[in-house]
DNA sequence: TCCCGGCATTGACGAACGTCAATGTGCGGG
DNA sequence: CCCGCACATTGACGTTCGTCAATGCCGGGA
């Protein structure tokens, strides 16, 4: 953060990108890679840095590499509601706006590769490619958050809190079958209890019973405020409300 | 809808299109409009006809010359759930996936002015330009689907009623302003109650009686089912807990 | 190690909302 | 013109959820 210069070098070439092959970035050329590689550079951000607010002029744009970004929508009344979350490989920021209609946050510590916004946009007019990707990109993103509303909006909060168990766990799972690792029934979820009900449409006493109501009933086990091991997948998914495709479908995205 | 050919012959030119000038179209050269005349022809659906049903193979895709269509979503429990509505100008349909995430039905009488999905895929890919300005139609999409979803999770539904009739208004004032037409403080809202209720995340019943409190406490008045006069924009803004900004903004998507 | 501060949990209560059921209303077809 | 059906409204009731307040727990810093 002190030095971007200095800090791109840690990223080497894009092709040694840890999430090249799951971002935008993969539709580049060869060419294109070493011009991505002049305009980014990686930045840091501690867990609860506000990266770019409300209203903000929006000026920085890439593609997360680690961490999770929240990202939030505060309304005249006061209280914030979580319409995104942004994981490794997502992209950030908004394109074609001088505004930032969001607020992002780091929720983890974070690392972007960070590109001035106005520079990635002259790169997309050169790379119709990248651009196409970037399209395909939002659409799948557009349909997900939809899906997500469509959640939110018509189920009880059992019904979400059992959603969004599932759909961590799955996630958990895939990570832990890329890198090898033990313990696939345990679950983690990086966000505070406010950022989890905030993110459902509830309040932290609420979603509390909640899972402490799944955990009486031997569904899951509290291992810490951020652990959980699943213990019964099916009863949880008999609590979501939705069956199991269309779960894992959710879970995909 | 009996014969394509024919009835294209209608439209006249895309220059002749009355969504023309708001449609992604408006980006595309003489030559891509030519090119846009041959793939593209007029199609109308009676209100309620279920377009493309949710699972169904997304074939056609276009943009909404007239009339309103709903885009839903059901889940396991039976319940669907608006999760968007398309107006004249917006653009119908999924590209670049082979099957409809959700379903599209015709809320009132449609007219739709239809391309083949696979060649207005080939025709993007010959027309960047029209491909970009695809791309920033959908970023602004997706930051009004987020900013509803937003809206509807945290707010009560008296909040959620007062913000659709306000955003409605607006929509209505516009359309009066260009065709110069009377009455500007009628709102229309072509939708049945269980339409606007599964919009808005509630029950018929429970919107109905929001609907009747707000005309008891004239902020309007009910002429008929579909049909508002707006009494008192400002007691409509205070309910509906936002600014009067960030209502204007939402009504602008 | 202890203490402190933030976060999570639990409890009690009231208001908002969904559900079921009955009644009213308006529109289209015979 | 009237009937019938679908839709909208109204009422009564039970449940869920949000709010306020108290307590418990864990983790970091001196």
């Amino acid at each position: 953060m002190t030095n971007a210069v200095d800090l791109a070098c840690s990223c080497g070439k894009c092709a040694n990108c840890p999430i090249h092959n799951r971002s935008v970035c993969s539709a580049a050329t060869a060419e294109a890679m070493a011009q991505l590689n002049r305009i980014s550079h990686i930045r840091s951000f501690a867990r609860g840095t506000v990266i770019q607010a409300q209203g903000d002029v929006s000026d920085i744009v890439g593609n997360i590499v680690e961490g999770v970004v929240k990202l939030s929508s505060a309304s005249a009344s006061g209280d914030d509601h979580i319409v995104g979350l942004l994981f490794p490989s997502d992209f950030f920021g908004r394109l074609f706006s001088e505004e930032s209609q969001f607020s992002y946050e780091a929720v983890t510590d974070v690392t972007l590769c960070a590109m001035n916004r106005p520079g990635f946009e002259r790169f997309l007019a050169d790379h119709p490619a990248v651009e196409h990707e970037m399209l395909k990109a939002k659409l799948d993103e557009l349909d997900a958050v939809r899906e997500w509303a469509a959640i939110t909006n018509g189920h009880t909060t059992m019904q979400r809190v059992a959603t969004l168990l599932y759909v961590f766990s799955r996630r958990s799972r895939n990570q832990h079958r890329e890198s090898g690792d033990a313990s696939p029934s345990v679950v983690h979820i990086p966000l505070s209890r406010r950022d989890i009900a905030d993110y459902l449409g509830t309040t932290p006493e609420t979603l509390s019973r909640n899972i402490q109501t799944l955990a009486r009933a031997k569904v899951i086990r509290i291992i810490n405020a951020k652990h959980f091991e699943l213990i019964d997948a099916n009863a949880l998914i008999s609590h979501s409300g939705e069956t199991r495709e269309d779960l894992d479908r959710i879970a995909s995205h």
